[in-house]
DNA sequence: AGCACGCCGACT
DNA sequence: GTCGGCGTGCTC
């Protein structure tokens, strides 16, 4: 027998399938989607079985593979067509493209210590030939009511006992996987759909087979109870369904409450767990014993059967892209390819959809379904703060409004949420005297100074350096924290509010496995007074008692040179304001900017998705972006900062020699010109349709292949320049 | 990725 | 004359 074998080797050199020999010993064990190790010139390798073919006299020469790794197979039929899919889609090689469906645990290389995890059980021999003592006897007791027993409970009684009855062939050890996660799954009976959920619910059962729905809700609408709805349906109908979430809103919390309401059934994939705990729940998965995933981006790749549906929640979430490594691929478009395969449907929920998906409902391309209103009917009251008004009057971040409101809520034991724009948004050190910056020596980023270890350090690389007193270019001791950082900021609470409780909440404090969970707990126990954070706190959480959301600087997300700033800065500022009463308490919002008649503001203090969505696409048709152009993003890399540019021109020329009806722009620097000393260039192509833009493409990334002083990436649809 | 092959510079 | 530099090409 002759397979074709994918070997674990992300080079597109070697992206290609090499054919091997069985030996008649292994035959029987040989399935498509399982692993095998190879000889590969000099090295042994692991790779993927992705063909199957019969013997002919040609084939003499070929090399035998050495062992068989898996015995079932770790991809389906389904997902190595999938990966086939997106190769083509996002020009990475076919190995990555599967490698990113798996838990790392069956990865080549970083895997190898990951195991099942295995505990010892007991069975009772029902014919055993022994005489039992006092102490053996109470041992067997413990059989009556049940088959298996826990090797800890037997060795409670006694350790010696359980090995004589062992050894006498009494008792039979059992080894048993044990999942490192476990659920207990209290059922908690679902809540009442309200008529507006129902009408969606119902619009959603006119249609069988592959549909893209949108589910337009605002927040505080009820989206979750639809969704669980909709899964409840499937589950009785035998079929599995996915649930996507960003992984910032991926909160236990929410995790909780689609345990409560489907038990066991469910497997949760998101970051917080080890890599042991991903293993086991991918088992689960594939064993047929959890039949609902819900997990953040790489969850859509899930070894699901009969899929029913397939939800992604908060859908303009940028999170559901993967950029930094490739494939760079995109939930969303995954969740449509698979939908298809299952001929199920795909509903994507959001308050701010994308541009791009409301354009495509409107079209009825997908079908608009809405949740207009809030459960309790009552949108929170939004205020805007010129803070170049403000700034006359006060030294602070905190404008005069929003302190006199917030002593008002604080004053009736009501709770604040905070949030601090810092999305692209550096916080420097700097020299008050000559305007010197201190930056980090790899990259182009400005250092952060941290309090708490009174260093300077490297957001983007990790580069840590001592505080200087002395600027280093006029010798002034003048250098001052610029920056707007949460540490600042809740210094400053502290000295306004002295006897409030204050939660801090960013990547510092929640990086820490299962801290996450214990401060959402801590402040819904109303254990703190302010929880004051960055985007973290923007997202899907739920607290009754929040009754004021403020927004320090909204401006920051606004100035960032990328054509999406206004879109994601209204559905930032949107988000969070509907953190605000949520239950029967009115809620109230206060946003303080410097911009307080752009758009973006304008329309989020209106609640006015439509008009906002108006005004952009008015924006984009003009300046040629999508919905109304594709984009792709072409990243040329190099130590040498000239050879990058210079490569740089040399692509941009050829595109425009080869492409036609695109529009190309650059070489520009990108957004990060300079990262861990290297320096990128980007090129932008619109596009509408692709004519021959992926030969185009692959033909530049074949050249580079093999040039190491220069890395090329290319990323359709990117959401970072 | 690794490793061999191969064609040029400065050294026991 | 040889050791070793890394550019190029190949791995079933």
């Amino acid at each position: 027998m002759i397979i074709g074998v994918l070997v674990e080797l992300s080079n597109k050199n070697i992206d290609k399938i090499f054919d091997y020999k069985v030996p008649d010993k292994l035959l029987s064990k040989i399935k498509l989607g399982i692993r095998v190790e190879v000889p590969f010139g000099k090295q042994i390798l692991e790779g993927f079985v992705l063909e199957i073919k019969k013997e002919n006299k040609e084939n003499v020469k070929l090399r035998e593979i050495i062992k068989i790794i898996d015995e079932e197979e770790i991809l389906n039929k389904e997902l190595l067509l999938l990966g086939k899919e997106i190769k083509n889609k996002t020009l990475s090689t076919l190995i990555s493209c599967y490698q990113v469906m798996l838990p790392k645990a069956l990865k080549a290389k970083q895997g190898r210590t990951i195991n099942k995890k295995y505990e010892m059980y007991y069975t009772l021999n029902s014919d055993y030939n022994y005489k039992l003592n006092i102490k053996q006897k109470q041992i067997i007791k413990l059989f009556d009511k049940r088959e298996l027993i826990n090797k800890k409970e037997i060795e409670n009684i006694s350790k010696s006992s359980l090995n004589t009855l062992v050894k006498h062939n009494v008792l039979i050890p059992k080894k048993i996987e044990k999942y490192r996660t476990n659920y207990n799954g209290k059922i908690i009976k679902k809540k009442e759909l309200t008529s507006d959920q129902n009408k969606v619910v119902n619009e959603f059962n006119n249609y069988s087979g592959f549909n893209t729905f949108l589910l337009h809700g605002v927040t505080g609408s009820g989206k979750t109870e639809v969704y669980m709805e909709l899964i409840e349906k499937k589950l009785k109908e035998g079929k599995t369904s996915i649930v996507l979430v960003p992984e910032i809103s991926l909160t236990p919390q929410m995790v909780e409450r689609f345990q409560n309401r489907f038990g066991n059934k469910i497997a949760a994939l998101h970051s917080a767990l080890s890599d042991g705990e991903k293993y086991d729940e991918w088992r689960r998965i594939v064993k047929k014993e959890a039949t609902i995933v819900i997990g953040a981006r790489s969850a859509i790749f899930a070894p699901l059967n009969d899929i029913g549906i397939i939800i992604i929640d908060e859908e303009h979430s940028d999170s559901y892209k993967q950029s930094d490594s490739n494939p760079k691929y995109n939930a969303k478009d995954i969740a449509l390819l698979r939908a298809k395969f299952h001929d199920c449907p795909v509903m994507l929920g959001s308050a701010t959809p994308t541009l791009e998906s409301f354009a495509r409902a409107k079209k009825g391309v997908y079908k608009l379904l809405s949740l207009p209103n809030r459960i309790n009917k009552n949108m929170p009251l939004i205020r805007i703060i010129d803070m170049s008004e403000e700034i006359k009057e006060s030294t602070g971040h905190f404008s005069r409004s929003l302190i006199t409101s917030m002593e008002a809520k604080l004053k009736k034991k009501e709770q604040i949420i905070l949030l601090l724009n810092r999305r692209g948004y550096s916080s420097f050190v700097s020299c008050k005297n000559c305007g010197y910056t201190f930056k980090c020596p790899n990259c182009d980023i400005s250092l952060t100074y941290h309090k708490t270890s009174n260093t300077l350090r490297c957001h983007y690389c990790g580069y840590g350096d001592k505080v200087h007193n002395k600027c280093p270019e006029c010798s002034e001791e003048s250098i001052v924290d610029l920056g707007v950082g949460t540490e600042k900021v809740e210094e400053e609470l502290n000295s306004i509010f002295p006897d409030k409780k204050i939660l801090r909440m960013d990547i510092d404090t929640t990086s820490r496995k299962g801290m996450h969970k214990k401060m959402i707990e801590a402040f819904r126990n109303h254990e703190y007074d302010i929880l004051l954070g960055t985007q973290i706190v923007a997202k899907g959480l739920d607290f009754d008692n929040v009754t004021l959301v403020g927004v320090i600087n909204a401006d920051t997300s606004l100035n960032i040179p990328d054509f999406r700033s206004s879109e994601n800065t209204f559905s930032l500022l949107s988000q969070v304001a509907g953190r605000s009463g949520r239950s029967k308490k009115k809620g109230e919002v206060i946003i303080q900017t410097y911009n307080p008649n752009h758009y973006a503001i304008e329309y989020t203090k209106k609640h006015d998705y439509i008009g906002f969505y108006n005004k952009e696409m008015s924006i984009r048709k003009i300046l040629k972006y999508p919905p109304y152009f594709y984009i792709c993003y072409i990243k040329i890399s190099s130590k040498d900062n000239n050879y990058a540019y210079t490569e740089a021109l040399k692509i941009k020329k050829s595109l425009d020699r080869n492409l036609h009806n695109t529009i190309i722009l650059g070489p520009s620097t990108s957004n990060i010109f300079k990262l861990n000393k290297i320096y990128n260039y980007g090129i932008i192509i619109k596009y509408k349709k692709d004519n021959n833009l992926y030969e185009i493409l692959n033909k530049i990334l074949n050249y580079y292949q093999t040039n190491n002083k220069i890395s090329i990436s290319i990323d359709f649809n990117p959401s970072h320049f």
